[in-house]
Order: structure tokens, then sequence, then C-alpha cells
DNA sequence: CGCCGTCCATACGGTGGCGTATGTTCGCGG
DNA sequence: CCGCGAACATACGCCACCGTATGGACGGCG
């Protein structure tokens, strides 16, 4: 394996929290996946706090940009709810389980997710009422259908057109005032 | 602090796993932190493996019974799902949220999980059916709320009231065919 | 061609945890 | 009061990883 920039090495170490968790990103075997030896990874980071602090960054915002394709799907409101869900629930989020999983003993890593969360849920209650609820109802069940979407990657999997049909049959639910 | 028996080790590992998760409860901090030394860990126990599954099995144990707890709140259907809410969103839950960070990376913990979740989502999907749904909506539904719930425990907290009168409005949304 | 900065390898000391082996204390039955 | 076993302490070797220090390799550029 030839040089490698900072990138990779973010790249790598969020394919290894993927896989087996934050605190399987470790130096040295993250050097040897990547065909290199440590020497490398201390001149492109001050330690493994750094790599970390990166990974979560690039997480942030890749999460923060992936938002804004599902925004241009369809009209407002109850159109775009359910375009939302039917690509939110489509696909599988190891990547991000694997951050909510760390986030729950990381408080940096929590306080990242905890503003990925606030604008989801923030934008899923405009689209609530967009589609006609009272805002105090729209922001408790954007918070609800948000909580489901999270949940969701914690529960045995599902076929993934069973799992889309039964998370559009409970927003129709929510979206009887 | 005196003498200890196998019981007090899995208490303490699942107070470490809870405040720190499933890979900070390592021997010799927990002896530290129970005033002994890991010499009394070894006669207890085959090794750090031993305690971790000993402790998933108490988690599950717990778990279980937690549910009857619920089960003679009130009546069956609708009443009882109620109750189920109520009791189930006012409760901080880092025990569970722990052990499902722990269970995203570990084949045994996802395993007990697993057992627990379809114990409980049947039991909901049973009171949605005994609420009047039909059989095929009824899981789904219960797939939704309680998914809903794993996830709640991922978000930043509300104050329990609010938690619960949000999560009860969804019910009721839920509750209607 | 020779210099220099970038990127990586190698070697080192230090730390923290695992598991084992072997004392050591203490309560209890006889 | 003695012995025995349960519960714990101590000491050891081992390994994985961290971070640092230092020495190449390698390409661009004067």
């Amino acid at each position: 394996m030839g040089r490698l920039d900072r990138d990779a090495w973010v790249t790598g170490a969020l394919a290894l929290l993927t896989e087996a968790g934050a605190d399987a990103v470790r130096v040295e075997p993250l050097a040897r996946r990547l065909g290199v030896t440590k020497g490398s990874f201390y001149w492109h980071f001050a330690g493994r706090d750094a790599l970390l602090a990166a990974a979560l960054a690039h997480w942030e915002q890749v999460e923060t940009l992936a938002i804004i394709a599902g925004l241009e799907a369809a009209a407002p409101g109850a159109e775009r709810l359910r375009a939302l869900v039917r690509q939110a629930w489509a696909a599988p989020t190891a990547r991000g389980r694997a951050v909510r999983a760390w986030a729950a003993h990381d408080d940096a890593a929590a306080e990242v997710v905890r503003r990925v969360d606030a604008r989801r849920t923030d934008y899923v209650a405009a689209q609530f009422v967009a589609a006609g609820l009272p805002p105090e109802a729209a922001a408790g069940r954007a918070r609800m259908l948000y909580a489901a979407l999270v949940g969701e990657a914690d529960l045995a999997p599902l076929e993934p057109a069973a799992r889309v049909a039964v998370a559009l049959d409970t927003l129709e639910a929510m979206l009887r005032p």
C-alpha cells in the first residue's frame, strides 16, 4: 500500500467504528489494516483522540448533507413526509447505529448526535405542520417518528419492503389530527 | 469492604456497563471499585467473558420479569396499552440503552436483546389486537411503537411529563384503524 | 545533481489490563 | 484449639497498545 492522506485514515476509522465499535478504533490495528505502520499515523494526527474527533466531524458533515438530499424529493407536507419515510426506512444505517452506540458513553459523540437529531426532528416537525397538524402536536409526532427510526436500527431486521410499509402505515395514522 | 459474592460482581459489572460501556467492564478497575483485588474475581469467575455473560443473563432475567409487572396494570386492550406506554416512557432506561449499545457490536448481547425484543413486541401486538386492530396492522404498529421506545432512549431527554404525553398522543393515533 | 520537505518504518520505553500461581486471613465445625 | 476450606491478597509473566524519537525513502525543484 502506497502513501496515505488524512482522509484515508478517517475513512478507515469510520469503517472500524461501524464494524467493531468506537473503542476498537486503535492506532496500530488500523495501521496494519491500511498496510502501513503507526509512524504514518502520528505524522497525520496528534493522537488517537484527534482521529476520533476527525471521524466524528466527518460523520456529522455527511449526515448533515444527507438530509438535504431528501429535501428536494417531493412537495412539502404529507407527500414529502412519505418520501422521507420511504427513504429513511429503506436504508440500513449501520454507521448511524455505530455512532449512536458510541455516543451512549462519549460526551463529544453525544453532542454531535444531539445536533444532528435536533436538525432532523425540527425538519420533520415543519413537514407535519405543512401537512396541517397544529404545531404542538407536530413536534411531538416528529419526535416519535424520528425515535422510531432510530430504534428501528436496533431491532431485528425486517425485509425492506415490509419495513417501509409498516412505517408508512404508522405515518398515515400520525397524519390524522 | 468485606467479602463479596458472585452477585456483587455482576451488579458492579452492570453498573460499570451502564456508566461507561461494555468494554470499560474490566477486571482490575472493577476490583478496585469494589474494594478488593482481582484475586477475588478469579475465584468467583473463570475470566472476563464469564462475568460479561453473567451480567447479560442477569439483565435478561430482570427485563423479562419487568414486562410481567406492567401486565397486571389494567384491563387488556387499549387501556393496558396506555398503561404500558405511561410506564415505559416515564422511566429513564440507561441500563437498556447500555446493553443495546453493547449489542451493536457483540453477538452474544445481540442475541439476548433480540429475544427480549421479540417477547415485548409480541406482547404489544397482542394488545393492539385486543384493542380491535386487524392482526396484520397490529404487528406493524407494535414494532413502530416499540422502536419509538428504543429510540427515545437515544434522543435528547425531554421532561418526563411531556415525554409521556407525546407517546400517549401517538398511541391514540395508532389505535385508530 | 543535490537539496529539502513529505511520508513512512523502526525501535524504544511506558502503561494497563489479563490470567496464573502461590501465599494469607478468617470463620466455622469438630 | 485445630484444621480446613472459602474468600481474598500478592507477585509474576505476558501481551496489546500508546506516544516519541530517530532514521530512511522518495519525489519535486532549483
